[in-house]
RNA sequence: GGGCGGUUAGCUCAGUUGGUUAGAGCGCCACGUUGACAUCGUGGAGGCCACAAGUUCGAGUCUUGUACCGCCCACCA
């Protein structure tokens, strides 16, 4: 085991080198914090379980094993880890649950171009051979996702690494298929269903995506059967599906084509009779009015043919070439067989032309579906497949977001959530592939039942013959990946404890995209198998874009290696950057071609608090230090109280980025809905304090001071590694390593501690009295600006005279004589200057500050300064005298209030 | 076809209930290496807050309309 100090040791801790080595700093760690089991969480300290803690829960969203992890990843771990060391240096038992999701087409694509490759394919190899050799590739990119995770710093307590083709969550699977089943809520469907042509299986409504497209719309005529010279058009994108014709349909209330109705047409090419039917599905404004019906091969005529009792021909083979399916009986014609139904397509419109049965042609742009994995257009195609009735479960998970017990985040999804759920369609779960848990039924090759097994059956559970046969379908992906939350957490074992301690979760984050294939479909499991809601807020993350805003990919070549960016400048500087860029709901945009200057916020940031942190161990150097606690009030100088109040507004910022853990009494009330998850806020919030007011201001006013020795030194060497100690926390959640390795060298380091499990800082009240160093800070500007101004060389020393009544300010500048002499290279001295050319600055505490100049004074800049500043202070006079007349009087604020601003300006001009 | 979001500095974005002279990072310009930091410091330039009308003492912020961009949903073949 590994001293989780050990890398402290390694490095002379009051000599830190100059540059900051992420790389080797990292590492040391990584195996540290994993040493000291900083991340695992035990389900007995979870309230739920009789313990002291909070949980707060977070299951990742399992990158699927098809590829290594891209920037988007890195964007949305980062955001979930923040999450998860914020909660859990707040006191929670904080858990984050690491896996990885087999994804069922996609890495069976995968293999099958390696394959392809390789000369060979599925069938060549078959059934278990291809599965063996999918499962070694999935291992082998599975390992290298969870390494990528932990480099990029991710807490996540990997003693239960899930993965959803594991022994473990197949078990789950099985368990909740045996319970739809037994519910009545899986049944198996003759019915059309997208089918991809090129991956040779079905899809979800949800995995078939639109994409418009240009097409031709063909108006082709069928002649009538009994007067060929007379005819009906009809209008089609896809011609070739004619061959599965059964029927024309018209409008009963179309006036000129309803009369046709019940006539009969000879179908060209396919060469047989169909009827025309009058149904009122048909749109009479839309191409010609008659619309042909192609059962099989469409959705809605599907529909149609079964009111009206119609044969439903198939026509094509899964591979989408044409073929006698069942019930075609010849009506594809030999030449036919066996052609891509493209070709096809321009076949069949070759010989209606030529057969003068081609009536139109048109221009057409459409929505066409794709399959989501490979991006063929896929095919309607009527075939057995097993749906889940879903209508049951959506029912508790639309009222849970209705009434606040969930809630989406940017909210602008919630609309799409509701309205997806309300209109929701049965749930294709079939797939015809060979990777993925195959579906829990057997048949009875005997008596022919037919049944849903928990565990292999050796024998019918009817008849007890054992010859069974099991189902060859495969499940949908998303069918194990929908019970994540508890499947992680050991459902089905009722008597699991971390079940117990750790369901439901928190915070669910991810990409839109997967809202309804996923996000929906785990909180009706949730509630289905739980009876609970999996997570209380959904977090939708922004997508990673390149310059263009094209989203990343391997294809277009802008694809972003998050461990390039680790490996160059820091996990921390990735993490950091893409936090900054993090507002609600947007995307973060990088340069895939620069990531030098994509990151360089992240970098430099990194950089400035190493630097602070070699300023502040050399310089505090390393005797004890004084407990923060035991300072007085009276002993803090004007800069400590100043520092500890930025601080304190620092923490209170960071609060609110970050927002409520979790809702009040199970419901988010309408404020609390929308608030924290701001985590752009929260970078800025602690860097502006570490970078603008703890470097740039409270460590300059500290050097001085540390270097007398003396009771002052000792109050400003004890302020001083406080408020950078609990900087380090604040930033700790977005740049773990960094502020770890600084942490773990401050002189007040308990050895064996880690800042990863130290205490979340609270906002304290604020001191009175600090805005002396306000005026000294003001005062400081002004002098820098009108040495900018006039370019005064920062050699050349400069007199400043402070015209003032006695006071605060007064007080405060005179008392900081030294810092301002410092900082602005100048001389303060009380009283007027002698008269002659001279600069002069306003403070907004009224004292003024007289630079005597041995050159010429630039009135003009004199008076726009004037001006301005006159301008501005009028505009405040107004609007405080209107909100005034607003809260307080019924009239109308007084007539000289009302002024425009033009007015005022033309006014201060002249 | 229906719904939603966006339009603020050269680029990427903040801007909480209307109220000081609209901010940050990156980039740009000038000056600077004084012992934490040139992956830096100081100062600066750069905005008709998409356009138009309206409400208001006051609008980047609220209302209506227009334009452009983007996203989601959808059974007009």
């Amino acid at each position: 085991m590994t001293d989780p100090t050990s890398e402290a040791k390694v490095n002379d801790t009051y000599n830190l080198p100059a540059q900051y080595d992420a790389g080797a700093t990292e590492r040391a760690l990584d195996d540290a914090w994993e040493a000291a089991g900083a991340f695992r969480a035990e389900a007995a300290r979870s309230t739920r379980a009789g313990g002291p803690r909070d949980p707060f829960v977070i299951v990742i969203p399992p990158p699927n094993v098809t590829a290594v992890l891209h920037v988007g990843h890195g964007l949305n771990n980062t955001v979930q880890d923040v999450l998860v060391r914020w909660r859990r240096m707040a006191g929670d038992e904080a858990l984050w649950v690491p896996g990885t999701d087999h994804a069922g087409i996609a890495t069976q694509n995968i293999v099958e171009k390696q394959l392809a490759l390789e000369g060979t394919t599925r069938d060549g190899l078959g059934r278990d051979a291809f599965v063996e050799r999918v499962r070694m590739f999935a291992e082998q990119t599975r390992g290298q996702i969870l390494r990528q995770l932990r480099q990029i710093g991710a807490s996540a307590d990997w003693s239960r690494t899930a993965y959803t083709f594991s022994p473990e969550l197949s078990r789950a699977v099985r368990e909740v298929f045996v319970r739809l089943y037994d519910d009545g809520l899986i049944y198996r469907g003759h019915r059309v269903i997208h089918s991809c042509p090129r991956c040779l299986t079905s899809l979800s409504d949800e995995e078939a995506e639109f994409e418009d497209q240009n097409g031709t719309l063909y108006h082709i005529r069928y002649p009538l059967a009994d007067d060929p010279s007379r005819g009906i058009v009809v209008a089609t994108t896809r011609p070739e599906t004619m061959l599965g014709d059964v029927a024309v349909a018209v409008h009963p209330d179309d006036g000129r084509l309803a009369e046709m109705a019940g006539r009969r047409v000879r179908l060209p090419i396919a060469a047989v009779e169909i009827p025309i039917i009058a149904d009122a599905y048909v749109d009479r404004e839309f191409g010609t009015g008659a619309l042909k019906i192609t059962p099989a091969h469409d959705a809605n005529d599907f529909e149609v043919a079964r009111r009206h009792g119609l044969p439903m021909p198939v026509v094509m083979a899964p591979d989408a070439t044409m073929a006698e399916g069942a019930d075609a009986g010849g009506r594809v014609p030999e030449a036919f067989r066996g052609v891509d139904r493209f070709d096809a397509r321009r076949q069949i419109v070759t010989q209606l032309k030529a057969d003068g049965l081609l009536v139109k042609e048109e221009p057409h742009r459409h929505a066409v579906r794709h399959c989501y994995r490979c991006g063929t257009v896929v095919e309607p195609r009527l075939s057995d497949q097993w749906f889940v009735k879903i209508a049951p479960l959506a029912k508790p998970a639309l009222e849970a977001v209705r009434d606040g017990r969930i809630r989406i985040l940017p909210e602008r999804h919630v609309a799409a959530y509701l309205n997806w759920m309300e209109n929701i369609r049965d749930w294709n779960i079939s797939r015809q592939i060979w990777w993925g848990h195959r579906v829990p039924v057997w048949r009875c090759a005997s008596c022919g039942f037919e049944k849903a097994y928990r565990e292999d059956p050796s024998a019918c559970g009817k008849c007890g013959v054992e010859e069974l046969v099991q189902e060859t379908d495969v499940l949908d992906t998303w069918f194990s990946s929908w019970l994540w939350p508890f499947s992680t957490l050991g459902w089905p074992d009722g008597e699991s404890a971390d079940l117990r301690a750790f369901y439901p979760t928190d915070v669910l984050v991810t990409a839109p995209e997967i809202l309804f294939l996923w996000v929906s479909r785990m909180i009706m499991s949730g509630f289905y198998c739980m009876g609970k809601a999996p997570f209380h807020t959904v977090y939708l993350t922004g997508t990673v874009r390149d310059t263009q805003h094209r989203k990343m990919s391997k294809s277009l070549g802008n694809g972003i290696d998050p461990l390039d960016v680790v490996e160059r400048f820091g996990a921390d500087a990735l993490r950091f950057t893409l936090m900054q860029g993090m507002g609600l709901g947007v995307d973060v945009i990088v340069d895939p071609h620069d990531l030098e200057k994509s990151f360089a916020p992240g970098r430099n940031f990194a950089t400035k608090l190493w630097n602070i942190g070699r300023f502040l161990l050399t310089s505090v150097g390393a005797e004890p230090v004084r407990a923060f606690a035991d300072l007085s009030p009276a002993e803090l100088a004007r800069s400590d109280g100043w520092i500890l109040n930025r601080l304190s507004v620092a923490v209170s910022e960071c609060e609110t980025a970050l927002g409520p853990p979790r809702p009040t009494g199970g419901v988010w009330t309408p404020e609390q809905r929308n608030a924290g998850m701001r985590f752009d806020a929260l970078a800025e919030a602690a860097r502006r304090f570490v970078w603008n007011e703890l470097a740039d201001w409270y460590v300059e006013a500290t050097k001085a001071r540390l270097q007398r020795a003396g009771p002052d030194r000792e109050v400003a060497r004890a302020v001083l590694v406080h408020v950078f100690d609990q900087a380090l926390r604040l930033l700790h959640p977005i740049m773990p390593f960094i502020t770890e390795a600084l942490w773990q060298r401050l002189p007040t380091y308990v050895s064996g501690t880690l800042l990863a499990l130290a205490r979340w800082p609270r906002a304290s009240e604020l001191l009175p009295g600090a805005a002396g160093f306000d005026a000294v800070r003001e005062a400081i500007g002004a002098i820098r600006q009108i040495r900018s101004d006039y370019a005064i060389p920062p050699s050349q020393p400069l007199a400043v005279h402070v015209v003032a009544r006695p006071g605060d300010s007064l007080d405060a500048l005179l008392g900081e004589r030294a810092l301002v002499a410092r900082m602005a290279r100048c001389e303060l001295s009380a009283g007027p200057a002698a008269p002659g050319a001279a600069a002069h600055a306003v403070l907004s505490s009224g004292v003024e500050l007289v630079l005597p100049l041995a050159g010429a004074i630039d009135l003009e800049k004199e008076c726009k300064k004037l001006r301005d500043d006159l301008v501005g202070l009028d505009r405040q006079l107004n609007a405080l005298r209107g909100r005034l007349a607003n809260e307080k009087f019924t009239g109308k604020a007084p007539p000289e209030v009302v002024a425009t601003e033009r007015e005022k300006e033309q006014e201060w001009s002249s």
